[in-house]
DNA sequence: CCGGATCCCGGCCGATACTG
DNA sequence: CAGTATCGGCCGGGATCCGG
């Protein structure tokens, strides 16, 4: 069978899909709820360096595409649980790639980098 | 051996990288040079919606981190070719992965969001 | 103390028009 | 054909405040 949607055209809605893919944090978020599910506050000390707000923002646009499920539990100090669904876990698969791929290729990109200053 | 990169420490070369590749057009430009060189206007019309700024800037940038090289032929008209390099088609091989699982669940993603305007 | 929400700013993204 | 120039808007992001 072929494919039916190509991201290349401008009105695909896998466009869509990839634009969440790519915003800034998914990728964090996503490889971050690897081993399981993640209170807020885990999440953010994992994720060195991501806000709470921008954190929030990205839970939310995960939960809002059912690749995270966000369990709130009635209890005092409160608690609140992240977790990827089936749907995300499938997600993993690529994105810890390309993961593995950045903390791999670091000294290739580095090296272009000085390529670069060398001959401007 | 162990890892050397963390993307998950603030201060690790490797956020850089994959800053880049959470760049909004890097994974489509990627993807478009999977079949060989191209020009261009052969670029942007094969992106759908991308503009010629944009279309420069991410071209400049994956030059500059060694992912695509550019040759310029002295003709009239002008020709200018855009090809991966090697590191270029090593980062294809998630990138792809990754457009492929957006082309492949759209219905999960578009299912999900039909379930949220159900059960607000 | 946990899990956010609000305010505000800077930079990236994008549309349109123009040039060697 | 292969790009610049210019402007505007929106989104990512930091600092701060709030409810339970």
């Amino acid at each position: 069978m072929g494919k039916a949607y190509n991201v290349m055209a401008a009105t695909c809605p896998s466009r869509t899909v990839l634009h969440r893919i790519g915003a800034r944090w998914t990728v964090f978020v996503v490889n971050a709820l690897e081993g399981g599910p993640m209170r807020f506050t885990e999440l953010k000390a994992h994720i060195q360096g991501i806000t709470p707000k921008v954190l929030t923002e990205t839970l939310r646009a995960l939960e809002h595409d059912g690749l995270i499920q966000r369990t709130s539990y009635d209890e005092s100090p409160p608690r609140v649980e992240y977790e990827l669904t089936e749907l995300g876990r499938s997600l993993l698969v690529p994105l810890s790639a390309v993961r593995a791929w950045a903390e791999e290729h670091v000294p290739d990109i580095q090296a272009a980098h000085a390529a670069h200053v060398e001959k401007p």
